[in-house]
DNA sequence: CTTATATTGAAAATGAATTTCAATATCATA
DNA sequence: TATGATATTGAAATTCATTTTCAATATAAG
């Protein structure tokens, strides 16, 4: 799969900010839009290391940070208190449904559910800017 | 307002688990149990200093934990990364609008918010467990 | 090619949370 | 109420994720 419109996204930004083009950030866009998991800094690290064995941990972070602000990635805090990183380009809002045992996760859109937090926005007088649901249970497989 | 139900339940956890009854324990949940904000560790800290200054970090953070374990208090994680808690005893539960400008918030229940999030996890086979809704915008006060 | 400036990786620093440890408090029972 | 087993305490040390610092290097514009 090719990533041409998230480079260009991200290019852009980069472009934008007067900041410079670099074979890391490169590396740590491709191999981060190569896997569809939820990623810790470390899991993502390891995974570019491979390619790329000189990145240093804390260009994986800088680079993370930029992803986020162009909108490609998402950080999210989970109730165990990791932080993990999903790509949002070509994903339409999602919320989650993870497995407590095995840390497995669904992603799921419901209207209905996105329609209703409108309008709780709207009754307590609040501008909408985000939201995050997280459902917490115990999946089919880690059920048996 | 006396917190005899709070401290009756937490005497039964500590005694269930073989612990004891402390002086330092007690003054925790007193002044745990004495604001409505969602406090950090930090905040806690503070507060219980002015009535009790000999009381150490390691101790709260201990007395949280059993708290949580007990059930009269609860974890939040927050976008911004801080942690939080939030007393639960004789509050049902409950998910959050947040201004992300100055930090006020609001909590909800909307019983058709609930019962799709049954559905949810039905639908995808998860045993259900708890769940997790924060919606972040900014407040009427700060929009001005 | 030159120059100004951003980026890099390593190491140090930070900050929240946890653990260690010796002194002390609690509590069951003798 | 005295004893002894065991849990708790506060301070300090430790851990772990994340951020910052810094000197060397890479980038990109002129």
């Amino acid at each position: 799969m090719s990533h041409t419109q998230e480079e260009k996204i991200f290019e852009t930004y980069i472009t934008s900010k007067n900041l410079k083009h670099s074979r890391q950030r490169e590396k740590v866009l491709e191999v981060f839009l190569s896997t569809d998991k939820h990623l810790t800094v470390e899991d993502l690290y390891n995974l570019i290391k491979k390619q790329y064995p000189t990145i240093g941990f804390a260009t994986v972070y800088r680079t993370l940070r930029l992803l986020c602000e162009c909108g490609l990635s998402r950080e999210l805090r989970f109730e165990d208190g990791t932080t993990r990183y999903e790509h949002l380009y070509g994903h339409q809002h999602h919320d989650h449904i993870i497995c407590t045992k095995c840390g497995r996760f669904v992603e799921v859109v419901v209207p209905e559910i996105e329609y209703l937090q409108e309008k709780l926005f709207e009754q307590h007088g609040f501008y909408p800017q985000r939201h995050k649901m997280e459902l917490y249970g115990i999946c089919k497989k880690c059920k048996k």
